[in-house]
DNA sequence: GTGTGTTTTTAGCTTGGGCTAAAAAAATTA
DNA sequence: TAATTTTTTTAGCCCAAGCTAAAAACACAC
């Protein structure tokens, strides 16, 4: 059974809701799709007949493991993308996305697995989500943490964000926050929830309670 | 104005049949796009209304210079895929059309210059065809004529092929011919008018007329 | 447990790109 | 020129994927 590029971004969609949030309602999925819960509706039905999803009306829907398969293979297809468009094409991080979720829809195996030897096979994209391999395996990252979750005093590296929007990383950008970058939580103000973030060099940046939220770290204890 | 696929797919179409045949009849459109007459009529119509294309009932279509700008950009996406696939994924040569028919719908302009740029701006694709620059020149091949134009004696290199179908590539293999190699034309057989043809090595060859028919090559003095 | 508000589904319509079958125009042959 | 064949167009249909508006189901508060 061929999937339209319609099909398959509703079993992403499905699939992130399930990770996220345990659950993919109707209206979740309308809003992440970008369309009207009559159309979700209308879609849940082809998939469950097609049977990559499970669906009982009103019961939110959950994917078959054929339908996790193709999730987690276009995972695969946007993750290995992004890499290509900013390690080889030097995109910006903030750009790839929408390029990605276009190129994830083209070909098959062969194609994407060519690109992942093409690009030594990565295990992370330049958002820092893991890439899963050619089998559908995906090794969760570890021990990340929000950057919210430190405390003083703490050492980190950043290792991810949870926002990937273009608006989110071009602030990150601006703070000159980057992946693999070292910091020491310096302080936490009280007023707004602030944080004080210090480089090795000794540069400071001052990092909001919403920006640490959505930056993911690993502690260090250097 | 923001063309489908299906729409790009067309223009594409109707662009090598003014190349190749002067005009663009509905008949063999349809046996390009692989739709019904009936289907071609319906979307010649579509694509003069949006300015594209100029098509009288019963006339045949022929591209605006907008139809003809839109063509040749498609030609360079597709041709500029093909090196990528070759080069740097290892494809053979007669595995990447359908993948470049693929992804030369994808991105716009931006995408386009940075794997042309990427690729180290290349002249040509793996069949020998030119690539359309940026600004959308096509320079042509210099000097190619049909291997079965050859005088015995002559000294040619191939440069290219007039069938790129997947059939004739892989037969071409067979017979160890590939782009830039070197021949002398030993001979032409009167029989079934083959062609024998010599590597520099010594090696000998027997080529058909059919498929000397489908070889570009250019005479060298040497 | 009844009422109110949210969520989901149903029903019916739209658009893009196809299709077939039949009619009309053009081209070819006698 | 007339007859026949080929090509193109018209008319009417289908399917995928969306939409709106209204009805049904659910969930929660009182």
């Amino acid at each position: 059974m061929l999937l339209s590029p319609s099909q398959e971004n509703y079993l992403k969609a499905i699939y992130k809701l399930q990770e996220d949030d345990g659950i993919a309602t109707n209206q979740a999925l309308a809003a992440m799709v970008e369309a009207t819960p009559a159309s979700v509706t209308n879609m849940l039905r082809k998939l469950t007949d097609t049977g990559y999803v499970e669906y009982e009306a009103y019961q939110g829907a959950t994917l078959t493991s054929a339908g996790r398969n193709q999730a987690v293979a276009l995972v695969r297809k946007h993750r290995l993308w992004e890499v290509f468009l900013v390690d080889k094409l030097q995109y910006d991080w903030d750009a790839v996305h929408a390029l990605a979720e276009e190129l994830e829809h083209i070909g098959g195996d062969e194609l994407i697995n060519r690109l992942d030897a093409f690009l030594g096979h990565p295990g992370f994209d330049p958002h820092g989500d893991p890439i899963p391999n050619a089998k559908g395996v995906v090794r969760a990252r570890q021990h990340a943490i929000a950057a919210s979750e430190a405390s003083v005093g703490g050492r980190f590296v950043v290792c991810g964000v949870k926002d990937s929007s273009s608006l989110f990383l071009q602030h990150l950008d601006k703070l000159n926050i980057a992946l693999g970058k070292a910091y020491t939580l310096k302080e936490c103000l009280e007023f707004d929830r602030s944080a004080v973030w210090t480089e090795q060099g000794g540069a400071c940046t001052n990092v909001s309670n919403e920006v640490a939220k959505n930056v993911l770290i690993q502690l260090t204890d250097a």
